[in-house]
DNA sequence: GAGGATAGGATTTTCGAAAATGTCGGTGCC
DNA sequence: GGCACCGACATTTTCGAAAATCCTATCCTC
């Protein structure tokens, strides 16, 4: 049961394919693109393996440099504060407009989204890879639909962006030891806030997750540099 | 002096061909786009056509259907009030950054770039395209540097996507008759509440701004209904 | 030895054709 | 008549190799 999913063009395929690998940490940040390990990885010819990496690129997970080839996106510090930064600012209004907007249909779907999520144990390094990427699903799930009441299909999209965008800085922070959270709490605040319609509340609860989680991560880099 | 840019490689070429083409409106919104029509708009093969296409794809100039080909994106009023909306959003938080940020000598870049533009005459129909070019290109210039100081690299580039974006509209705003506006007026009192550190006046003023383009173009769309 | 030119190999980029897929109209069956 | 099936054509997608470009190591000159 290979995950990468027979989408209907090859070129998807790869992408599929190799946007996993980086997110996963197979590919690593910094790291050089050679066409021929792509195509080994993908099982394809170079077409659609270019096509994927231009497209890749195009979302910020790859760079490319014209005739030298593509390479993994670099991690810094500096973008884990900038993403953040910019997601308190989407997300915060995305939420705002979508509890302003939300009908109770929305509150269903976000009462089940956290439910999904919660009957699941939170992330640790030491799962299966196979709960935490449902566990990984489920929560992007419950962003999702969190702002999808905003009414705003480009805030939406580009929150989405940036999600996944911090994703491979979400991973990082799993392995972050003894942070004095609960994510589960985090988020049932967001919620609950939310379907009491308190915007400001929801919103500072939203932001301050977020922040909690770039502390963590960035915590984690300041002590890789230390080594 | 082709505007085509003899950038580093083909696909660069054909991403620039094509991307004028449908800003210019050579390429009209919905307007389905054959490989064997943009090979020869382009001079070259069916591979940097198709990068081009994925690209311009990923930034939401085309739309793809799998198999069935690309596509010009279609033109609405509801992507219009998304776009502007959006723009109110982050560009109005991006200026609020760069008057907290940005020192003097970002103030006389913002002065130098006002001018260049405002020697120019105003954008009208009648004009021969390459002024309107001119023109075009000082007034990106100009809202690019009021926010260049934010100090938030996405930032920058969401509102740089969402500035060319919103281009295919602003064009048709042009020519829209008899509006009541003073475009320069309105660059200039932005500039000068910037200038003055005023950022709550200065960020009303862009959003009033865009507001203004918003609404001119919303007009024509409604008076094209109305045939 | 330093620095610059250059040949050879490695890699990306582009091409032209083959393969895959979609489209459209016609044919036969109910 | 309506509808599913089939086949020819149009178009997109993918392939494998050629062309273009970059990288590296070597040689030559000073």
């Amino acid at each position: 049961m290979k995950d990468r999913a027979e989408t209907r063009t090859l070129a998807g395929d790869a992408y599929a394919v190799i946007h996993r690998a980086i997110r996963s940490g197979l590919l690593k940040p910094g790291q050089r693109l050679r066409f021929a390990e792509l195509q080994a990885l993908c099982g394809m010819s170079v077409s659609p393996v270019r096509e994927a990496l231009v497209r890749l690129t195009a979302e910020g997970f790859t760079v490319s440099d014209d005739h030298r080839g593509f390479s993994v996106a670099p991690l810094s510090v500096a973008e884990l504060l900038d993403i953040v930064a910019t997601r308190k600012l989407l997300e915060g209004e995305a939420l705002r407009l979508s509890i302003e907007n939300g009908d109770s249909e929305w509150e269903g779907r976000l009462l089940a989204a956290h439910h999904m999520m919660s009957r699941l144990p939170r992330e640790r390094d030491d799962l299966p890879t196979a709960i935490r990427e449902d566990w990984d699903l489920r929560h992007a799930d419950f962003h999702r639909i969190l702002i999808s009441a905003c009414g705003s299909p480009i805030l939406i999209e580009l929150c989405e962006k940036l999600f996944v965008r911090a994703d491979r800085y979400r991973r990082l922070s799993v392995s972050v030891p003894k942070q004095d959270r609960d994510v589960v709490r985090e988020h049932e605040r967001i919620m609950s806030c939310a379907i009491d319609r308190n915007a400001e509340e929801a919103v500072a609860a939203l932001k301050d997750h977020y922040q909690r989680t770039a502390d963590a991560v960035q915590r984690l880099f300041e002590m890789q540099e230390a080594l």
